[in-house]
DNA sequence: TTGCGAATCTAACAGCGTTAGGGTCAAGCT
DNA sequence: AGCTTGACCCTAACGCTGTTAGATTCGCAA
Protein backbone atom coordinates (compact mmCIF):
# COMPACT_ATOMS: atom_id res chain seq x y z
CA UNK A 1 0.00 0.00 0.00
CA UNK A 2 0.92 3.61 -0.41
CA UNK A 3 4.06 3.02 -3.47
CA UNK A 4 3.35 5.91 -5.39
CA UNK A 5 4.70 5.30 -8.69
CA UNK A 6 3.51 2.63 -10.73
CA UNK A 7 1.64 4.32 -13.97
CA UNK A 8 2.52 1.82 -16.65
CA UNK A 9 1.50 -1.49 -15.41
CA UNK A 10 2.07 -3.57 -19.17
CA UNK A 11 5.60 -4.27 -20.01
CA UNK A 12 9.27 -4.28 -17.85
CA UNK A 13 11.09 -5.77 -20.33
CA UNK A 14 14.93 -7.43 -19.93
CA UNK A 15 15.86 -4.05 -21.76
CA UNK A 16 14.02 -2.06 -19.42
CA UNK A 17 16.65 -3.39 -16.75
CA UNK A 18 19.63 -3.27 -18.58
CA UNK A 19 18.62 0.86 -19.44
CA UNK A 20 17.70 1.38 -15.90
CA UNK A 21 20.88 -0.37 -14.55
CA UNK A 22 23.06 2.08 -17.12
CA UNK A 23 21.31 4.98 -16.22
CA UNK A 24 22.20 4.06 -12.05
CA UNK A 25 25.62 3.73 -13.12
CA UNK A 26 26.43 7.35 -14.48
CA UNK A 27 24.10 9.01 -12.54
CA UNK A 28 25.42 7.27 -8.96
CA UNK A 29 28.55 5.77 -10.01
CA UNK A 30 29.22 1.98 -9.25
CA UNK A 31 28.14 1.80 -6.12
CA UNK A 32 24.87 2.96 -7.18
CA UNK A 33 24.21 -0.17 -8.57
CA UNK A 34 22.02 -2.58 -6.76
CA UNK A 35 19.07 -4.92 -7.08
CA UNK A 36 17.49 -3.01 -4.81
CA UNK A 37 18.42 0.33 -6.39
CA UNK A 38 17.28 -1.47 -10.27
CA UNK A 39 14.40 -2.32 -8.78
CA UNK A 40 12.99 0.97 -7.68
CA UNK A 41 14.64 2.61 -10.99
CA UNK A 42 12.03 0.63 -12.55
CA UNK A 43 9.20 0.72 -9.81
CA UNK A 44 9.37 -2.83 -8.71
CA UNK A 45 10.90 -4.76 -5.51
CA UNK A 46 14.28 -6.55 -5.66
CA UNK A 47 12.84 -9.47 -5.67
CA UNK A 48 10.34 -9.01 -8.54
CA UNK A 49 13.66 -9.03 -11.16
CA UNK A 50 14.35 -12.54 -10.85
CA UNK A 51 11.27 -13.03 -12.56
CA UNK A 52 13.08 -11.03 -15.54
CA UNK A 53 16.44 -11.82 -14.61
CA UNK A 54 18.14 -15.52 -12.94
CA UNK A 55 21.17 -13.34 -11.33
CA UNK A 56 22.50 -10.23 -10.83
CA UNK A 57 25.49 -11.31 -12.82
CA UNK A 58 22.86 -11.87 -16.05
CA UNK A 59 21.66 -8.18 -15.50
CA UNK A 60 25.26 -7.09 -15.66
CA UNK A 61 25.69 -9.24 -19.05
CA UNK A 62 22.45 -7.79 -20.55
CA UNK A 63 23.72 -3.98 -19.46
CA UNK A 64 27.07 -5.30 -21.02
CA UNK A 65 25.51 -6.05 -24.60
CA UNK A 66 22.93 -2.63 -24.36
CA UNK A 67 25.77 -0.74 -24.26
CA UNK A 68 26.62 -1.00 -27.70
CA UNK A 69 22.55 -0.62 -27.88
CA UNK A 70 22.80 3.26 -29.24
CA UNK A 71 25.76 3.70 -31.20
CA UNK A 72 24.00 3.26 -34.69
CA UNK A 73 25.61 2.02 -36.86
CA UNK A 74 22.98 1.70 -39.70
CA UNK A 75 23.37 5.77 -40.19
CA UNK A 76 26.86 4.44 -41.13
CA UNK A 77 26.44 1.39 -43.48
CA UNK A 78 23.38 2.75 -45.11
CA UNK A 79 25.77 5.47 -47.20
CA UNK A 80 28.89 3.46 -47.61
CA UNK A 81 32.10 5.84 -47.81
CA UNK A 82 34.16 6.80 -50.68
CA UNK A 83 37.50 4.83 -49.18
CA UNK A 84 36.88 1.92 -46.74
CA UNK A 85 39.91 3.49 -44.11
CA UNK A 86 37.15 6.58 -43.85
CA UNK A 87 34.65 3.89 -42.76
CA UNK A 88 36.40 2.22 -40.80
CA UNK A 89 37.81 5.20 -38.88
CA UNK A 90 34.45 6.65 -38.38
CA UNK A 91 33.07 3.29 -36.62
CA UNK A 92 36.17 3.03 -34.60
CA UNK A 93 35.87 7.14 -33.33
CA UNK A 94 31.72 6.65 -32.83
CA UNK A 95 32.84 3.57 -30.79
CA UNK A 96 35.56 5.68 -28.61
CA UNK A 97 33.08 8.45 -28.51
CA UNK A 98 30.41 6.50 -27.52
CA UNK A 99 32.04 4.74 -24.69
CA UNK A 100 33.67 7.46 -23.23
CA UNK A 101 30.17 9.00 -22.75
CA UNK A 102 29.75 6.25 -20.55
CA UNK A 103 33.03 5.54 -18.19
CA UNK A 104 31.45 3.93 -15.15
CA UNK A 105 29.66 1.41 -17.58
CA UNK A 106 33.36 0.87 -18.87
CA UNK A 107 34.69 0.36 -15.40
CA UNK A 108 31.91 -1.79 -14.39
CA UNK A 109 31.26 -3.87 -17.10
CA UNK A 110 34.92 -4.03 -18.97
CA UNK A 111 35.31 -7.57 -17.51
CA UNK A 112 32.31 -8.40 -19.43
CA UNK A 113 32.40 -7.22 -22.87
CA UNK A 114 31.73 -9.99 -25.49
CA UNK A 115 30.27 -10.45 -28.50
CA UNK A 116 26.82 -10.52 -27.11
CA UNK A 117 24.13 -9.69 -30.36
CA UNK A 118 24.64 -5.89 -29.82
CA UNK A 119 28.22 -6.38 -30.35
CA UNK A 120 27.94 -8.11 -33.17
CA UNK A 121 26.02 -5.74 -35.07
CA UNK A 122 29.24 -3.77 -35.05
CA UNK A 123 31.43 -6.59 -36.15
CA UNK A 124 29.24 -7.24 -39.47
CA UNK A 125 29.34 -3.21 -40.31
CA UNK A 126 33.00 -3.36 -40.09
CA UNK A 127 33.38 -6.62 -41.76
CA UNK A 128 30.87 -5.46 -44.73
CA UNK A 129 33.31 -2.92 -45.20
CA UNK A 130 36.10 -4.26 -45.35
CA UNK A 131 34.94 -7.26 -47.76
CA UNK A 132 33.62 -4.49 -49.49
CA UNK A 133 37.00 -2.91 -50.00
CA UNK A 134 38.22 -6.41 -51.24
CA UNK A 135 39.75 -8.05 -48.17
CA UNK A 136 39.11 -11.49 -47.93
CA UNK A 137 37.28 -13.41 -45.28
CA UNK A 138 39.19 -13.99 -42.64
CA UNK A 139 41.09 -11.25 -43.05
CA UNK A 140 38.61 -9.36 -42.78
CA UNK A 141 37.14 -11.22 -39.30
CA UNK A 142 40.82 -10.67 -37.96
CA UNK A 143 41.06 -7.05 -38.91
CA UNK A 144 37.69 -5.96 -37.29
CA UNK A 145 38.40 -8.03 -34.60
CA UNK A 146 42.06 -6.07 -34.22
CA UNK A 147 40.12 -2.99 -34.26
CA UNK A 148 37.24 -3.38 -31.61
CA UNK A 149 39.65 -4.68 -29.15
CA UNK A 150 42.23 -2.00 -29.37
CA UNK A 151 39.39 0.65 -29.39
CA UNK A 152 37.87 -1.30 -26.03
CA UNK A 153 41.42 -1.63 -24.60
CA UNK A 154 42.21 2.62 -25.30
CA UNK A 155 38.91 3.45 -23.64
CA UNK A 156 39.81 1.78 -20.75
CA UNK A 157 42.85 3.16 -19.80
CA UNK A 158 41.23 6.61 -20.96
CA UNK A 159 38.16 6.25 -18.34
CA UNK A 160 40.06 4.94 -15.31
CA UNK A 161 41.30 7.95 -13.35
CA UNK A 162 45.48 8.10 -13.76
CA UNK A 163 46.65 7.96 -10.50
CA UNK A 164 44.84 4.73 -8.64
CA UNK A 165 44.11 7.20 -5.99
CA UNK A 166 42.35 10.35 -7.48
CA UNK A 167 40.86 13.22 -6.09
CA UNK A 168 37.15 12.79 -6.58
CA UNK A 169 36.97 16.11 -7.65
CA UNK A 170 39.51 17.16 -9.58
CA UNK A 171 39.84 18.58 -13.45
CA UNK A 172 41.06 16.81 -15.98
CA UNK A 173 44.16 19.38 -15.90
CA UNK A 174 44.55 19.12 -12.54
CA UNK A 175 44.31 15.09 -12.69
CA UNK A 176 47.24 15.29 -15.70
CA UNK A 177 49.57 17.70 -13.29
CA UNK A 178 49.38 15.29 -11.03
CA UNK A 179 50.03 12.13 -13.30
CA UNK A 180 53.16 14.52 -14.41
CA UNK A 181 54.15 15.04 -11.25
CA UNK A 182 53.80 10.99 -10.43
CA UNK A 183 56.10 9.79 -13.35
CA UNK A 184 59.10 12.47 -12.48
CA UNK A 185 58.75 11.01 -8.69
CA UNK A 186 60.06 7.20 -10.09
CA UNK A 187 63.18 6.53 -9.68
CA UNK A 188 65.68 7.51 -12.44
CA UNK A 189 67.88 3.87 -13.04
CA UNK A 190 64.93 1.77 -13.44
CA UNK A 191 62.52 4.36 -15.58
CA UNK A 192 64.69 6.75 -17.81
CA UNK A 193 62.34 6.78 -20.67
CA UNK A 194 59.31 7.06 -18.63
CA UNK A 195 60.68 10.06 -16.62
CA UNK A 196 62.29 11.28 -19.63
CA UNK A 197 58.96 11.60 -21.21
CA UNK A 198 56.34 12.56 -18.79
CA UNK A 199 55.58 15.17 -20.92
CA UNK A 200 54.68 12.88 -23.45
CA UNK A 201 52.66 10.23 -21.64
CA UNK A 202 50.52 12.17 -19.17
CA UNK A 203 49.95 15.21 -22.17
CA UNK A 204 46.70 16.62 -22.94
CA UNK A 205 45.51 15.18 -25.89
CA UNK A 206 44.40 11.39 -25.91
CA UNK A 207 42.93 12.48 -28.93
CA UNK A 208 46.05 12.79 -30.95
CA UNK A 209 47.07 9.39 -29.62
CA UNK A 210 44.15 7.66 -30.52
CA UNK A 211 44.57 8.79 -34.26
CA UNK A 212 47.89 7.46 -33.97
CA UNK A 213 47.01 4.05 -33.28
CA UNK A 214 43.80 4.19 -35.79
CA UNK A 215 46.47 5.51 -38.58
CA UNK A 216 48.64 2.62 -37.56
CA UNK A 217 46.34 0.20 -37.77
CA UNK A 218 44.92 1.32 -41.27
CA UNK A 219 48.31 1.50 -42.39
CA UNK A 220 49.24 -2.15 -41.18
CA UNK A 221 45.68 -3.62 -42.73
CA UNK A 222 46.41 -1.48 -46.09
CA UNK A 223 49.20 -4.00 -47.91
CA UNK A 224 46.36 -6.93 -46.95
CA UNK A 225 43.07 -5.97 -49.41
CA UNK B 1 42.10 -17.96 21.75
CA UNK B 2 42.67 -20.95 19.50
CA UNK B 3 43.35 -18.98 16.06
CA UNK B 4 45.93 -21.75 15.15
CA UNK B 5 48.04 -20.55 11.85
CA UNK B 6 49.94 -17.32 13.22
CA UNK B 7 53.28 -18.80 13.15
CA UNK B 8 55.26 -15.65 11.40
CA UNK B 9 54.40 -12.49 13.37
CA UNK B 10 56.60 -9.88 11.98
CA UNK B 11 55.38 -8.93 8.19
CA UNK B 12 52.28 -8.43 6.32
CA UNK B 13 52.69 -5.99 3.74
CA UNK B 14 50.77 -4.33 1.31
CA UNK B 15 52.01 -6.75 -1.05
CA UNK B 16 50.98 -9.68 0.67
CA UNK B 17 47.64 -8.26 0.80
CA UNK B 18 47.52 -7.75 -3.27
CA UNK B 19 48.89 -11.30 -3.50
CA UNK B 20 46.82 -13.11 -1.43
CA UNK B 21 43.91 -11.58 -3.53
CA UNK B 22 45.25 -12.35 -6.77
CA UNK B 23 45.55 -16.22 -5.30
CA UNK B 24 42.28 -16.49 -4.30
CA UNK B 25 40.68 -14.55 -7.44
CA UNK B 26 42.08 -17.37 -9.68
CA UNK B 27 41.35 -20.70 -7.26
CA UNK B 28 37.98 -19.35 -5.94
CA UNK B 29 36.66 -17.64 -8.73
CA UNK B 30 35.43 -13.95 -8.45
CA UNK B 31 32.73 -14.44 -5.33
CA UNK B 32 36.08 -16.11 -3.47
CA UNK B 33 37.48 -12.21 -3.22
CA UNK B 34 36.27 -10.93 -0.32
CA UNK B 35 37.78 -8.93 2.47
CA UNK B 36 37.17 -11.50 4.95
CA UNK B 37 38.52 -13.86 2.61
CA UNK B 38 41.87 -11.85 2.21
CA UNK B 39 42.17 -11.40 5.73
CA UNK B 40 41.93 -15.10 6.38
CA UNK B 41 44.26 -15.90 3.47
CA UNK B 42 46.76 -14.22 5.28
CA UNK B 43 45.84 -15.07 8.71
CA UNK B 44 43.71 -12.14 10.35
CA UNK B 45 40.65 -10.90 10.46
CA UNK B 46 39.09 -8.78 8.46
CA UNK B 47 38.73 -5.48 10.37
CA UNK B 48 42.55 -5.72 10.37
CA UNK B 49 43.09 -4.92 6.52
CA UNK B 50 41.85 -1.53 7.33
CA UNK B 51 45.21 -1.23 8.89
CA UNK B 52 46.75 -1.33 5.84
CA UNK B 53 44.55 -0.57 3.53
CA UNK B 54 41.52 2.30 3.40
CA UNK B 55 39.12 0.01 0.79
CA UNK B 56 38.15 -2.43 -0.92
CA UNK B 57 38.81 -0.13 -4.04
CA UNK B 58 42.25 0.34 -3.09
CA UNK B 59 43.01 -3.36 -2.40
CA UNK B 60 41.66 -4.54 -5.73
CA UNK B 61 43.85 -0.95 -6.97
CA UNK B 62 47.01 -2.95 -5.49
CA UNK B 63 46.37 -6.23 -6.82
CA UNK B 64 45.48 -5.10 -9.92
CA UNK B 65 48.62 -3.05 -10.48
CA UNK B 66 50.61 -6.12 -8.97
CA UNK B 67 48.98 -8.13 -11.68
CA UNK B 68 52.11 -6.73 -13.83
CA UNK B 69 54.62 -8.07 -11.08
CA UNK B 70 55.64 -11.18 -12.28
CA UNK B 71 56.38 -10.76 -16.07
CA UNK B 72 59.99 -10.27 -15.52
CA UNK B 73 60.34 -7.58 -18.38
CA UNK B 74 64.19 -7.31 -17.05
CA UNK B 75 65.43 -10.62 -18.75
CA UNK B 76 64.31 -9.23 -21.97
CA UNK B 77 65.57 -5.87 -21.88
CA UNK B 78 69.23 -7.59 -20.78
CA UNK B 79 69.92 -9.01 -23.79
CA UNK B 80 68.19 -7.00 -26.85
CA UNK B 81 66.73 -8.57 -29.62
CA UNK B 82 68.45 -8.29 -32.92
CA UNK B 83 65.22 -6.53 -34.28
CA UNK B 84 63.23 -4.17 -32.89
CA UNK B 85 59.88 -6.15 -34.15
CA UNK B 86 61.13 -9.00 -32.15
CA UNK B 87 61.53 -7.05 -29.18
CA UNK B 88 58.19 -5.84 -28.96
CA UNK B 89 56.24 -9.12 -30.15
CA UNK B 90 58.64 -11.13 -27.45
CA UNK B 91 57.17 -8.06 -24.88
CA UNK B 92 53.40 -8.41 -26.48
CA UNK B 93 53.38 -12.34 -26.10
CA UNK B 94 54.62 -12.57 -22.53
CA UNK B 95 51.81 -10.09 -21.84
CA UNK B 96 49.31 -11.95 -23.17
CA UNK B 97 50.23 -15.17 -22.22
CA UNK B 98 50.37 -13.65 -17.98
CA UNK B 99 47.01 -12.19 -18.55
CA UNK B 100 45.58 -15.44 -19.95
CA UNK B 101 47.10 -17.45 -16.80
CA UNK B 102 44.85 -15.09 -14.84
CA UNK B 103 41.62 -15.13 -16.32
CA UNK B 104 39.65 -14.45 -13.41
CA UNK B 105 42.05 -11.53 -12.12
CA UNK B 106 41.36 -10.20 -15.69
CA UNK B 107 37.85 -10.26 -15.68
CA UNK B 108 37.29 -8.65 -11.80
CA UNK B 109 40.01 -6.10 -12.96
CA UNK B 110 40.15 -5.40 -16.23
CA UNK B 111 38.18 -1.75 -15.55
CA UNK B 112 41.00 -0.77 -13.08
CA UNK B 113 44.12 -1.54 -15.96
CA UNK B 114 45.73 1.61 -15.50
CA UNK B 115 49.53 3.53 -15.15
CA UNK B 116 50.75 1.95 -12.18
CA UNK B 117 54.18 1.20 -11.32
CA UNK B 118 54.41 -2.39 -12.37
CA UNK B 119 53.08 -1.62 -15.51
CA UNK B 120 55.05 1.70 -16.40
CA UNK B 121 58.22 -0.67 -16.39
CA UNK B 122 56.53 -2.36 -19.15
CA UNK B 123 56.28 0.56 -20.92
CA UNK B 124 59.65 1.75 -20.01
CA UNK B 125 60.87 -1.54 -21.64
CA UNK B 126 58.45 -0.83 -25.06
CA UNK B 127 59.81 2.79 -25.26
CA UNK B 128 62.94 1.78 -25.05
CA UNK B 129 63.12 -0.68 -28.00
CA UNK B 130 61.68 1.71 -30.03
CA UNK B 131 63.86 4.66 -29.38
CA UNK B 132 66.52 2.31 -29.99
CA UNK B 133 65.52 1.17 -33.23
CA UNK B 134 65.41 4.88 -34.20
CA UNK B 135 61.38 5.93 -33.25
CA UNK B 136 61.28 9.70 -32.24
CA UNK B 137 59.97 10.41 -28.44
CA UNK B 138 56.46 10.87 -28.97
CA UNK B 139 56.03 7.87 -31.88
CA UNK B 140 57.73 5.60 -28.93
CA UNK B 141 55.26 6.83 -26.14
CA UNK B 142 51.82 6.40 -28.80
CA UNK B 143 53.48 3.00 -30.47
CA UNK B 144 53.81 2.08 -26.64
CA UNK B 145 50.64 2.80 -25.68
CA UNK B 146 48.90 1.23 -28.84
CA UNK B 147 50.60 -1.99 -28.72
CA UNK B 148 50.13 -2.23 -24.77
CA UNK B 149 46.10 -1.46 -25.20
CA UNK B 150 45.19 -3.63 -27.54
CA UNK B 151 46.92 -6.46 -25.92
CA UNK B 152 44.73 -5.81 -22.35
CA UNK B 153 41.54 -5.65 -24.86
CA UNK B 154 41.98 -8.38 -26.62
CA UNK B 155 43.14 -10.64 -23.77
CA UNK B 156 39.94 -8.89 -21.85
CA UNK B 157 38.13 -10.76 -25.18
CA UNK B 158 40.07 -14.13 -24.86
CA UNK B 159 38.93 -14.33 -20.91
CA UNK B 160 35.65 -13.69 -20.99
CA UNK B 161 33.12 -16.60 -22.01
CA UNK B 162 32.43 -16.66 -25.46
CA UNK B 163 28.64 -16.60 -24.60
CA UNK B 164 27.45 -15.10 -21.82
CA UNK B 165 26.04 -17.82 -20.65
CA UNK B 166 28.35 -20.68 -20.44
CA UNK B 167 27.97 -24.02 -19.22
CA UNK B 168 30.82 -23.53 -16.35
CA UNK B 169 31.81 -27.22 -17.11
CA UNK B 170 32.27 -27.31 -20.79
CA UNK B 171 35.65 -28.03 -22.09
CA UNK B 172 37.00 -25.29 -24.82
CA UNK B 173 35.92 -27.22 -28.03
CA UNK B 174 32.12 -27.51 -26.71
CA UNK B 175 32.47 -23.43 -26.18
CA UNK B 176 33.08 -22.62 -29.20
CA UNK B 177 30.83 -25.43 -31.40
CA UNK B 178 28.47 -23.37 -28.61
CA UNK B 179 29.56 -19.75 -29.89
CA UNK B 180 28.88 -21.02 -33.84
CA UNK B 181 25.86 -22.33 -33.59
CA UNK B 182 24.56 -18.85 -31.74
CA UNK B 183 25.88 -17.34 -34.03
CA UNK B 184 24.43 -19.08 -37.09
CA UNK B 185 21.39 -18.37 -35.29
CA UNK B 186 21.53 -14.67 -36.06
CA UNK B 187 18.72 -13.47 -38.18
CA UNK B 188 20.09 -13.93 -42.24
CA UNK B 189 19.28 -10.38 -43.44
CA UNK B 190 21.37 -8.29 -40.15
CA UNK B 191 24.01 -10.77 -40.05
CA UNK B 192 25.10 -11.52 -42.98
CA UNK B 193 28.54 -11.84 -42.87
CA UNK B 194 29.06 -12.96 -39.23
CA UNK B 195 26.80 -15.36 -40.18
CA UNK B 196 28.54 -16.84 -43.50
CA UNK B 197 32.30 -15.80 -41.71
CA UNK B 198 30.72 -17.93 -38.36
CA UNK B 199 33.11 -20.52 -38.78
CA UNK B 200 35.56 -17.78 -38.84
CA UNK B 201 34.92 -15.89 -36.01
CA UNK B 202 34.48 -18.92 -33.89
CA UNK B 203 37.23 -20.26 -35.12
CA UNK B 204 39.56 -22.26 -32.61
CA UNK B 205 42.69 -20.24 -33.03
CA UNK B 206 42.74 -17.23 -30.91
CA UNK B 207 46.49 -17.72 -31.69
CA UNK B 208 46.63 -16.71 -35.19
CA UNK B 209 44.71 -13.84 -34.61
CA UNK B 210 46.69 -12.23 -31.92
CA UNK B 211 49.73 -13.16 -34.52
CA UNK B 212 48.09 -10.95 -37.28
CA UNK B 213 46.94 -8.23 -35.06
CA UNK B 214 50.84 -8.34 -33.70
CA UNK B 215 51.65 -8.24 -37.20
CA UNK B 216 49.56 -5.04 -38.30
CA UNK B 217 50.67 -3.30 -36.14
CA UNK B 218 54.35 -3.89 -36.64
CA UNK B 219 53.71 -2.92 -40.34
CA UNK B 220 51.74 -0.05 -39.43
CA UNK B 221 54.77 1.46 -36.97
CA UNK B 222 57.50 0.23 -39.77
CA UNK B 223 57.49 3.11 -41.57
CA UNK B 224 57.54 5.91 -38.58
CA UNK B 225 61.02 4.64 -37.93
C1' DT C 1 -17.41 -17.55 -12.73
C1' DT C 2 -13.74 -20.08 -12.40
C1' DG C 3 -9.12 -21.16 -13.38
C1' DC C 4 -4.49 -20.20 -14.58
C1' DG C 5 -0.20 -18.40 -15.49
C1' DA C 6 2.33 -14.20 -15.49
C1' DA C 7 4.13 -10.80 -12.56
C1' DT C 8 4.79 -8.97 -8.30
C1' DC C 9 4.81 -8.87 -3.26
C1' DT C 10 6.61 -9.54 1.87
C1' DA C 11 9.81 -11.57 4.92
C1' DA C 12 13.77 -13.61 5.88
C1' DC C 13 18.75 -15.51 5.35
C1' DA C 14 23.71 -15.43 5.32
C1' DG C 15 27.33 -12.78 3.92
C1' DC C 16 29.28 -8.33 2.72
C1' DG C 17 32.27 -3.70 3.56
C1' DT C 18 33.18 -0.76 7.10
C1' DT C 19 33.61 1.52 11.70
C1' DA C 20 34.33 2.18 16.72
C1' DG C 21 36.85 1.11 20.32
C1' DG C 22 39.73 -1.79 22.91
C1' DG C 23 43.73 -5.13 23.50
C1' DT C 24 48.78 -6.56 23.00
C1' DC C 25 53.45 -6.23 22.48
C1' DA C 26 58.13 -4.43 21.37
C1' DA C 27 61.13 -0.34 21.20
C1' DG C 28 62.69 3.85 23.19
C1' DC C 29 62.89 7.28 26.57
C1' DT C 30 63.60 8.93 31.41
C1' DA D 1 62.75 -0.15 36.14
C1' DG D 2 58.82 1.92 34.83
C1' DC D 3 56.21 4.68 31.31
C1' DT D 4 54.94 6.04 26.94
C1' DT D 5 54.22 5.42 22.30
C1' DG D 6 52.84 3.64 18.17
C1' DA D 7 52.28 -0.42 15.22
C1' DC D 8 49.31 -4.01 14.62
C1' DC D 9 45.53 -6.87 15.54
C1' DC D 10 41.16 -7.99 17.90
C1' DT D 11 35.75 -8.29 18.92
C1' DA D 12 31.32 -6.50 18.11
C1' DA D 13 28.24 -4.22 15.67
C1' DC D 14 26.10 -1.27 11.80
C1' DG D 15 23.37 -1.13 7.47
C1' DC D 16 23.32 -3.02 3.05
C1' DT D 17 23.72 -6.69 -0.25
C1' DG D 18 22.15 -10.88 -3.43
C1' DT D 19 19.02 -14.40 -3.16
C1' DT D 20 15.18 -17.63 -1.85
C1' DA D 21 10.51 -19.31 -0.33
C1' DG D 22 5.96 -18.66 -0.36
C1' DA D 23 1.89 -15.86 -0.57
C1' DT D 24 -0.65 -12.51 -3.38
C1' DT D 25 -2.58 -9.89 -7.18
C1' DC D 26 -3.76 -9.10 -11.91
C1' DG D 27 -5.76 -9.91 -16.55
C1' DC D 28 -7.27 -13.10 -19.82
C1' DA D 29 -9.41 -17.60 -21.65
C1' DA D 30 -12.88 -21.15 -21.01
Amino acid sequence: MASAQRAERTGLTRDDLADAALRLLERDGPKGLSMRKVAAEVGVQAASLYWHVQNKEELLDLASDALWADIDIRTLTATPPAHWRDGVAEMARRLRTHLLARPNAVRVLAGRFSPGPRALAGMEALIDILRRAGFGGTDAVNAAYLVSTWVQGFVVHESVPMSAAEEPGATPGEALAEARRRLAALPAERYPNVRELAEEIAGPSMDSRFEFGLARLLDGLEPLR
